[in-house]
DNA sequence: AACATCATCAACCGCATTTTC
DNA sequence: TGAAAATGCGGTTGATGATGT
């Protein structure tokens, strides 16, 4: 007996979402929560995938989205933490509040390779290219996440010579000083993030004044639909986040989850 | 102006992991 | 304890707009 589809393919719905479809998904959500992402497209009056609305909701639109291009300081941020972690892409966006694992993938594959490619640094290894050169083939990394951790290790992406473009932030400042080095946890991963997340790199207050939505004049990131940007500048230009178009419940699980960050 | 190529990013697919029974 | 279901993750694709010829 193999294993079902995750949903009904037969009059499922693909491709680009609708205003409307967003409009339905966000309502139901900001109403019911989401228990059970199988069972959202059938109450919500979807005719889409539960994956495919969880998609939509984590990727577009969750109100604590940032919106545009990442900025230096993040940047750099991901850098840092794709030489230690590798491509775990959600792993690397829990630590970027407002911004999906799907963005920084983009991102890194549109952006950030190509520009520490042309500083001369491999996107993979984070060692210098030239020095990859010269490693053989049997010796050569692979991409794996000790390696990601090996390459952190020996490279400080701040010290690369003759580059074009220096990153800002030094390799290890956002996580440590050298006490803390000592105690830094490198074993698992778990490790990993829970001492990440024990360091006070952003704080909370940044986290919720950074909930700043795409607005009818702003050029990337738009809305798909007039209604939308009303749902998102509603939570960011009022000043008071615009909570009072919501129930006291959904407020009360936004702030839920915003004193978990 | 028309076409080709490139860049970007939303969305899909399939596999892995976790949860439930 | 194992199978099935649900969810999460990362790689990839395809649509679309921008840019070059």
């Amino acid at each position: 007996m193999g294993r079902q589809p995750c949903c009904d393919k037969l009059g499922v719905k693909k491709g680009p979402w609708t205003a409307d479809e967003d409009k339905k998904l966000v309502t139901f959500i900001l109403t019911h929560g989401h228990c059970c992402w199988r069972a959202v497209p059938k109450l919500a009056g979807l005719r889409r995938c539960g994956k495919s609305c969880r998609l939509r909701w984590t990727n577009y639109l969750r109100p604590d989205l940032k919106r545009g291009l990442l900025n230096e300081a993040e940047e750099q941020l991901v850098i840092d933490l794709h030489a230690r972690l590798g491509n775990r892409w959600s792993k690397i966006a829990a630590r970027l509040p407002g911004r999906t694992d799907n963005e920084i993938k983009n991102h890194w594959n549109t952006h950030i390779k190509k520009k520490l490619i042309k500083m001369g640094i491999d996107p993979v290894t984070h060692e210098p290219l030239q020095q990859q050169a010269n490693i053989t083939e049997d010796q050569a990394p692979i991409n794996s996440h000790d390696d990601h951790q090996q390459a952190a290790s020996n490279f400080d992406i701040a010290n690369v010579g003759e580059q074009q473009e220096k990153p800002r932030i030094c390799s290890e400042q956002n996580y440590s000083t050298d006490h803390e080095s000592k105690n830094r946890p490198t074993t698992s991963d778990d490790d990993l993030m829970s001492y990440m997340w024990s360091s006070d790199t952003f704080d909370l207050a940044d986290t919720f004044t950074s909930w700043n939505f795409p607005t009818a004049s702003s050029s990337e990131g738009n809305p798909s639909s007039p209604w939308l940007m009303d749902y998102h500048q509603g939570f960011g230009d009022d000043g008071e986040l615009g909570f009072g178009r919501f129930s006291e419940g959904d407020i009360n699980t936004v702030l839920d989850m915003a004193d978990k960050l």
